[in-house]
This record gives structure tokens, sequence and C-alpha cells, in this order.
DNA sequence: CATGATTAAATTGCATACAAAATAGGGCCC
DNA sequence: GGGCCCTATTTTGTATGCAATTTAATCATG
């Protein structure tokens, strides 16, 4: 009887190792193109369906090839991703938490529309993350993190003088990102993250001039200087008002480039 | 031809009148348990078995009836909620989403559970956003906003008094909401609902001392009485201290009744 | 009696089938 | 020609079926 008790307690262990070499297999399924972070699913793990067409829709929808304010129809969503209408079907759930898609009962979901508004909450938030996470980075950052983001810091201005605007575009948001990132701060970097989605939606459509540009890139070099000397009330104000000339940007490009 | 079209146009406009008396059924669904708030869909649209379902099992999680760290069985849930696994998986997805719970690919999905950590990660990231929240509500608050939260205020001093836990609870966290509320934005309050669902469900295991309740009825004074004078630099202050304040408390219970 | 492989049961993930609702189009009346 | 009702098609929402994976139990073995 005592017996049996153990012995189950500790098949599990046992199976536990011995599932373990099966895993390995889920590692090439994993070799995919995963150009953006899971988000979700830490790599390791077997990839599920629902979780690549996940990603793939979120792409999608931020990268505007489905604009806002376009019906999501689950069959030409199917043809599309290349399976059934369940994955596609979990996948604008989860979008529809994020905010990235609006269910709209018995009719489905509507990627949701950018006004000027919500762009306007968005960067406000998102200002009070970036402060928050500034605060706490200043005293958690390890000088590796700070290292690190100081190269990144250096690419970008690289991308900055050759004009990249891409690229640059992909440093600038990896900064802020590794900068949430060096709080400690699970929760906010999760937060942040969802966030973060939408502002990229709305970025897609801003070009920024000349001049805004290289505001925003002296802005940056004030930023890391702070967090060089881990000013933890100079970084967050910092922080908060490049989120919000940011914004000035995106509203900007909203209002020339009405969506619709 | 043009006929035709304009035809079409006109036409969806007559049937959205036509549809609308249909809606009037939809009310009766509604009449169902409702006590908290919906959060996904508006209270006129139609029901969808899935949205029911999905606040069920967020109250269930949210009560502790689920239990931090327990897995969902599909089937158990499908029985306990008198529906197919269909719905019952989508809200699970939703939940997982808003990180209430955890999924395990191949292997369901799991209670999220609740650590020292994620509660000060979580109390930490409050304090942000209820801070930016008084900072904005200071400016945009009418005098029927504050009005209602004074009243509130009065409502919850009253439980207080009597020793009210779960009352005192209540209005607690409307006075919270409401604030946030006033802010007048829209994409904080809902971040904020999000975070909020986990705090609540650590706070059901939480049981206030009397000294600890006194002060935190001392703190909310001072809160409304700043709110009163818009005094837009002691409020977040305020918010941001209260809110440490209770994540001490939650800590507190967490460390004499560790979970699982 | 503990450990490892093998088989059986349960559970998840995906696909499909059916029901209900929405949308679109055609006929009708004015 | 313009507006409304009614039917046909499409689309969504839910249930169910099947395959794959995980978990539990059984058996063999040193």
């Amino acid at each position: 009887m005592l017996s049996l008790k153990r012995y189950t307690r500790i098949a599990k262990l046992a199976r536990l190792a011995y599932y373990a070499y099966k895993m390995t297999y889920a590692m090439d399924q994993d070799s995919g193109n995963r150009a953006t972070d899971s988000g979700s699913a830490s790599a390791a793990e077997p990839r599920l369906l629902a979780a690549e067409v996940l990603e793939r829709l979120r792409d999608l929808i931020i990268q505007g090839e489905l604009a806002p304010g376009v019906k999501l129809n689950e069959r030409v969503l199917c043809e599309r991703l290349r399976t059934s209408r369940t994955p596609v079907r979990e996948a604008i759930k989860f979008l529809a938490s994020e905010g990235l898609v609006e269910l709209l009962p018995n009719r489905g979901a509507i990627v949701t529309r950018i006004t000027a508004t919500t762009v306007r909450e968005m960067f406000v938030l998102l200002g009070a993350l970036e402060a928050l996470a500034g605060e706490l980075a200043c005293a958690n950052a390890s000088e590796a993190d700070v290292a690190e983001i100081r190269a990144l810091h250096y690419q970008m201005l690289a991308h900055h003088t050759r004009g990249e605007l891409t690229l640059y575009f992909r440093c600038n948001q990896q900064i802020h990102l590794r900068l949430v990132e060096c709080a400690g701060n699970a929760t906010l970097t999760n937060t942040y993250r969802a966030l973060n989605g939408h502002v990229r939606r709305a970025r897609y459509m801003a070009n920024l001039s000349r001049d805004r540009w290289d505001h925003a890139v002296e802005e940056h070099q004030k930023i890391l200087d702070a967090l060089t000397r881990r000013d933890s009330v100079l970084l967050p104000a910092l922080l908060r008002s490049h989120l919000g000339n940011k914004m000035a940007v995106v509203l900007d490009a909203l209002a020339s480039k009405p969506v619709e």
C-alpha cells in the first residue's frame, strides 16, 4: 500500500525524465521564421498551431496588412494560414483581449481602429509605464544591461546617420524594450509589450521628418546619459517627454493620413 | 446601376433598424447573475455562450474557487458550465492573455500561481497606473465625479465602523475604479481592470488587522481631500504610497498562508 | 522491492458538422 | 424610381469526432 503511493510519486519523476528526450524533436518545429518575439510561449516548448496562427495574425495586423477596421473573415484567414477555423478563432480571442481586434457578437471581429483619441491614450499610458521602468531600471540594471543598451544606442546612431529608417526603428524599439526589461518587473514588461504592439501599428504610418528625427536622437542621447548616471529622477522625466514627442509625431501622421 | 448601389447602402440602414427590435430579446438572457462588471461585452449586445463562460470562469478564479495552481480540466468545466468544449477553450485562451491562467502546450492550462514576486510586481505597476490616473483625474474629473467618489467614500466609512469587511472591500474597489475612470483614459481603465483582477484574487486571502484597516481608511481620507483640492502633485504620491501599503498587507498574508 | 519499458486510459489539439444568426439579393407595392 | 418584405447565401457560434500527446497503470526485470 505504502509502496504504491511512493511508486506513483517517483514514477512521475521518471516519466518526466523519460519524456524529456521527446522534447528535443520540438526544437525542429521551432526553426521556422521567428522574427518577432513570441511573448506567449517560451522557445523550447512544443509549438502549437494556434500559437503560430496567433503570431502570424498579430504581425499582419501590426504591419497594417490587415488594416484597421477591416473584418476578419474566418474562412479567408483559414485559407491564408492553411488551417481550420478552430485555431484561427482561438487566436482571434487572444488578440481581442490584447485589444488588437474587436469582437462583434454574432458578427465576427474587426481590426481595432486607430483614432487620435486611442493614440493619445496609449502614449500617455506608455509614458507612465516607461517612466516607471526608468525609475526601476536605475536601481536594478546591471552594468552589462547598460552596456547592451549603449551598444544598441550607437547602432541606432549609425542607422540614423545613414538614413535607414526601418533599421533605426528596430533599434529604437529594442532600446525601449531593453530598458523596460531592465526594470526587472515581468508584469510591467508584459503590459508594455501588449501596448507597444498598438503603438508600433500606428508607427507604421508615421513618417519622420528629418528635424523630428534629429530631435528624437538627441533625446535618446540624454536618456542614455541619465541611465548611465542612474539618475532616477531625470530618467523618468526624460522618457515621459520623449514619449510625448513621439505621440505628437504619430498624431500628425494620423491627421494628414486619416485611417481608411 | 446607380440605384442598385444606393439601394444596397440604404438597405443596410434599413436592416439595422429592422434587426434592432430583435435585440430586445437579448436583454432577457441578460437577466442572469451579473454581479461583476462585464469588461468585454457591453450590456445590450446579444449574449454569447462563450462570453458567459468567460465571466463565470473569471469569477471562479478571482474568488479562489479555482485555486492557484489547479489544472483546468476541460471536460469537468464543460459539465460544470453545461456547455461543450469549444466555448470553454475559447474562454481559457482569453483568460490566458489576461494572465489569470497559464497555458501548457498539450497539457492544458493551470490557474496562475500567486507568488510574492508577482504580487510585488503587480502592486508596483498598479501604483504607477493609479498615480497616473490621479494626476489626470485632477484635471479631468467633473464635480459630479468627485461627488460620486465622496459618496462612496462615506459609504465605505460606514462599512468600516460597522466592521463589514466584504462590503468595505467592495466600496474600496469601486472608489479606486471610479478614480481611474475619472482620468478619462479608456486604455488606462482597461489595463487597470485587467491587473486589478489579479490583485483582487490575492486580496481574497488577505485578512486586514484593525490597525492596518484604520490606517488604510486614513489614507483614503487624504486621497479624497487631495482629489477635492485637485492637487495633482500630492494625489499621485498618496495613491502610490497607499498601494505600497496594500502590497505590504497582501504580502504578509501570503507569507503566513503560502499558496499550495 | 525499486526501476525501466509497455500498454491502456484520459486529455488535449485540430478538423469538421450542424444550427443560428447575419448579410445580400430579388420580388413586390407605392 | 424609391422603399419594404421575404427568401437564399454566407458567416458565425457551438457541438462533436478523430488523431496525437500526455498521464496513469501494468508488467517485466535485476
